[in-house]
Parts: C-alpha cells; sequence; structure tokens
RNA sequence: GCGAAUGUGGUGAAGUGGUUAACACGCCAGAUUGUGGCUCUGGUAUGCGUGGGUUCGAUCCCCACUAUUCGCCCCA
C-alpha cells in the first residue's frame, strides 16, 4: 500500500469542515482589520529563508527541504510565511504601490523536516499577518490582538497571552553580552543542549526545559532590564495599547523566540487546555524592524505573527468546542425504476440550482436503503417519487422529523420547500453575534458566558430553546 | 539527530506455538412482492505491518526493516 508521507496527512470528512469553518472565521475576521490576502509562492530560493531567519537557528540549518531543481538552482520548500512575503513585498515594490502601512495576510502549507509528534507535522498549514511599514507600538499591539480575537470568535478559553521586549539592536547586543558574561562561569552546570546553545544562541537558553528550575537561570540577567530609555518607553506603549485592546497578558522575561530576525516586541499565545501536548503554543510573532532590510529591502519596519492551524484546532477538540458546522441536507430524492431515476435527475438539477441542498442515490440501492442512506445524511425531508405519482405529474414529499408526507404537484414543490425550509432558523450559518455588549457570548458553546439576549444569537442558550 | 511504545478485517478490539482467527459496530441482502430507522436470519479478512530466522509447525519466540504514536532537540 501506498502511503502519505511521514509527518503529513490526509484532511477529509468532518475534519476538513472544522478547517473550513476556521478558514472561513479567518477571512472574515481579516476583512474587519482590512489586511489583504497574499498568496506566494510555497518554494522560494534557498536564500530567502538563510538571510531572513538566520543561520542560528534550526529550522533553517537542518530542517528545511531543500533541492535543486533542474536548472540547478538551489530550492527551499517554505518553513515558514515571513520571508517569502517580505522577498514579495520588495520584489513587487509594494512600500511604494500600495497605501502604506501595507497588511497582509495568508494562510497555507509549511515544510520542516523534523521528526513528527503531537502539534508537529513535517506539513504544516499556518495562517499569519505581516503589517509592514509601521513602528507605531498600536501596530504591535492590533497585531497581537489578531489571534486573540480570533480564538475568541471560536470560542476557545484556555489561552493565554505571552509577551516581552527584546529592545532595538543596541538593547539586544548588550542583553547578548551580558548574558554572555552571566553564564560563561557556569557553563559546566548546565545541560549538554545549553553548553551549545551558549555559542550558538545564549538567548535561548533562558528556555531551556532541563534547566529551567535551576537557580542560574532563575537569576539570570532579564532582557527588560537591558533595554535602553527609548526602547522601553516603546513596550510601555505597546502594553498600554494592548489594555486598550482588551487583551489581557503576561509579561515573560524569558521569552526570547527562535528566529533571529526579531526585536522589540515578541510574543506567544499557548494553548492550556488539559491534555495538549508540550508544543502548546498556538501562535507566535513578533516586531522585525531590519528585515526587510537585510532581503535587500528600503529600511521598513514589521511585525507579524503565525498561527498554526493544526494546533488551533486540536485544542478547539481539546476544548471540546462544537463549531457550528452543517452535517446535513435539505433534500434527499429517491428513485427506483429507470423512469423514476431519470425524472430524479432533472428534478435534482432544478433543486439545486434553486439554492437547496440536495442527495439522491447514486448506487442502485433499494427503497429501503435509501430511507437509511437519508438518515445518514440527516436529511430533513425526503422526496420520493413513484411511477404512479409521476404519471400525474405529482411526488410525495415527507418531513423526515415528523414523518408528515404530502403528495404535491412538481410546480408547487419550490415554492413548499422554500416556505418550509425558511422556517429552520438555525439552519443558516450566522458566523458572528453582531452585538457590542461585554459579556457577549460571542456564539460561544460553553456554559460560562452569559448571553447577550440578542435575537440573532447562535450561542448555547438559543440552542437549548429551540430543541 | 536521539529515546520509548505500538502495528490483527471498513472501524473498535480479544486471542493462541498446531485443524475452519472470538466478540462488537459498520456495511450489504432477505423476512417486509416500493416507505425506512426496532427485531430476526444470512453475507462480509490479499490470514494477524514487511523480510529473514528458530521450529515438524508461528499471528503468537528471535533479528532486521518499515509505519504510526509519544517524548527530547527545535518550533506554530
Amino acid at each position: 500500500m501506498i502511503t502519505k508521507p511521514k509527518g503529513c496527512h490526509d484532511i477529509y470528512g468532518s475534519e476538513a469542515k472544522k478547517w473550513q469553518y476556521v478558514i472561513k472565521m479567518i477571512d472574515s475576521l481579516m476583512e474587519k482589520y482590512n489586511y489583504e490576502f497574499i498568496r506566494t509562492p510555497i518554494f522560494e530560493s534557498s536564500e530567502v529563508f538563510h538571510r531572513g531567519m538566520g543561520e542560528s537557528s534550526d529550522v533553517v540549518t537542518k530542517e528545511t527541504y531543500d533541492f535543486v531543481d533542474r536548472g540547478e538552482r538551489n530550492m527551499t520548500l517554505r518553513p515558514e510565511g515571513t520571508a517569502g512575503i517580505v522577498r514579495s513585498y520588495i520584489e513587487n515594490k509594494m512600500y511604494g504601490n500600495m497605501s502604506s502601512p501595507v497588511k497582509l495576510y495568508y494562510n497555507g502549507t509549511m515544510y520542516r523536516y523534523e521528526r513528527p509528534q503531537s502539534g508537529r507535522d513535517r506539513e504544516l498549514t499556518q495562517f499569519g499577518v505581516e503589517l509592514l511599514g509601521s513602528d507605531d507600538p498600536l501596530s504591535d499591539a492590533e497585531v497581537i490582538s489578531i489571534p486573540v480575537n480570533l480564538y475568541k470568535m471560536l470560542g476557545l478559553q484556555e489561552v493565554k497571552v505571552k509577551i516581552n521586549s527584546l529592545g532595538d539592536a543596541e538593547s539586544r547586543n548588550k542583553y547578548r553580552e551580558v548574558l554572555k558574561e552571566y553564564f560563561h562561569p557556569h557553563l559546566d552546570e548546565l545541560c549538554e543542549d545549553c553548553r551549545e546553545r551558549f555559542s550558538k544562541n545564549p538567548l535561548r537558553i533562558l528556555d531551556c526545559k532541563v534547566d529551567k528550575d535551576s537557580d542560574i537561570l532563575k537569576n539570570a540577567p532579564k532582557t527588560l532590564d537591558y533595554l535602553n530609555e527609548e526602547s522601553k518607553i516603546r513596550f510601555d506603549k505597546v502594553k498600554e495599547y494592548l489594555q486598550a485592546l482588551e487583551v489581557d497578558y503576561e509579561i515573560d522575561p524569558k521569552l526570547v523566540r527562535g528566529l533571529d530576525y526579531y526585536n522589540h516586541t515578541v510574543f506567544e499565545i499557548e494553548a492550556h487546555v488539559e491534555g495538549f501536548g508540550s508544543n502548546n503554543v498556538l501562535a507566535a510573532g513578533g516586531r522585525y524592524n531590519g528585515l526587510v532590510e537585510l532581503l535587500g529591502g528600503p529600511s521598513t519596519p514589521g511585525v507579524g505573527f503565525a498561527c498554526g492551524l493544526g494546533r488551533l484546532i486540536m485544542a478547539l477538540d481539546l476544548e471540546d468546542i462544537k463549531l457550528p458546522i452543517k452535517e446535513d441536507v435539505e433534500v434527499f430524492v429517491m428513485a427506483v425504476s429507470d423512469t423514476e431515476k431519470n425524472y430524479a435527475a432533472t428534478l435534482v438539477q432544478s433543486l439545486r440550482m434553486s439554492g437547496f441542498r440536495v442527495e439522491t442515490e447514486y448506487t442502485g440501492r433499494g427503497l429501503k436503503a435509501q430511507f437509511r442512506q437519508a438518515d445518514r445524511l440527516n436529511a430533513k425531508y425526503l422526496i420520493i417519487l413513484n411511477d404512479e405519482d409521476l404519471a400525474h405529474n405529482e411526488l410525495k414529499v415527507k418531513n423526515n422529523k415528523t414523518k408528515e408526507e404530502l403528495t404535491l404537484t412538481l410546480d408547487y414543490l419550490l415554492y413548499y420547500l422554500d416556505e418550509v425550509l425558511l422556517e429552520d432558523e438555525d439552519y443558516t450559518i450566522d458566523d458572528s453575534c453582531e452585538c457590542s455588549s461585554d459579556d457577549c457570548c460571542g456564539n460561544h458553546h460553553d456554559e460560562e458566558h452569559e448571553c447577550c439576549g440578542k435575537e440573532d444569537c447562535h450561542c448555547h442558550h438559543h440552542e437549548e430553546e429551540e430543541e
């Protein structure tokens, strides 16, 4: 049997419906923030990532899918979204062609040659945002608020936002030196990996899991103590704006992020649901003011984040959140004889063109099996064709819930279905409650949220009433 | 790159060195000669991941490989 590549997944069935729903929410959220969708190639010249992400990160040095194409060019399957987008920003001269700042979002697959485990695949899907051309602390705060609001929209509860500041290049370099000085005499007390990190990327020692409880780490100098005045003021501004945007956060002085391009604000959003594996970062990002220049463009500030969709859906599952996903069919058309089937083909076509979600029988099963099939598909209405009725230009429609059955003429059918299906309020997906009440449930399906009381709210309170 | 666990049908899952590999669900058909979701009856495996080995004989013992899952590194 031929199997899928290691660390990849086939997404289908109800799983695929969740993905589509989440992506739909992302699109509608980004529309409100006025970000534009961008799609860049799934592979780029290797240089894009080597220069962009930095040689000290493992992602670039040992986790990329590299290949040489037939023209002997070195190519790399993108391991993340930012570098490619910055390349595109420069190449398309968006700094001149688009209104500034340029606000872009993407959603696509990334590739990393790693050992798969819970929450980590070789092919992963990320949604992310890049805001280029603004150094205003408000843009940092707003970017952080995007995933926070997405999770809120989806009903996720157990998330924690962590922020920190690395300061500008000056502060960061100074801190790096201080840190090396501090750790140097303690080298043999640290774990093997940390000794490796010391020379490669000393900042990463801070979030070592092995040594995290040792006094050496606890007493290590903090980034925030080495920010210069300007960076400090900037970070305070970011925090102010976060409060204004009602984003709850905590400051984690050990948060440093792995990619070289970050400076000033860095952040992570973690899942804290019971049962989540150790890879619990749902989204992460930060400011990367030198990156555009590094990749050959004009000096341009930028902020962004990336959000792993696989992990997000895992979190939704673990919090047992039921997404409002359509799992049913409006009309199921049954036919057995050849003339019935012929008639069914035409009928199904016209019902679909009239906007109904219609299924019919394809395998030549008996009527009994067709009833079973209709139930499996959660059909709301059944149309049962038989030759006798058809001779009178009539057909039978059965409400699959009440079991009421009517004999109608074809002319009347569309009118009837229109009436009857529109009555089902829960039948249309309304993706968000529009009210602005503070304790709005936002369509959450959990018990903790109070309902805002709006008519068009589809939270669990109303669902119960409807049932 | 390192470490651990697992690998039996469409699914879940028992099981034993020795004729026909439990059970449950699902699916298909019939009882019900075109109106069902209950019930009953019957049907439903390239033979237990792949390749070697031990043995008179292995799905069950040994080895290698592979796949999946989980952890480390790293990362969303």
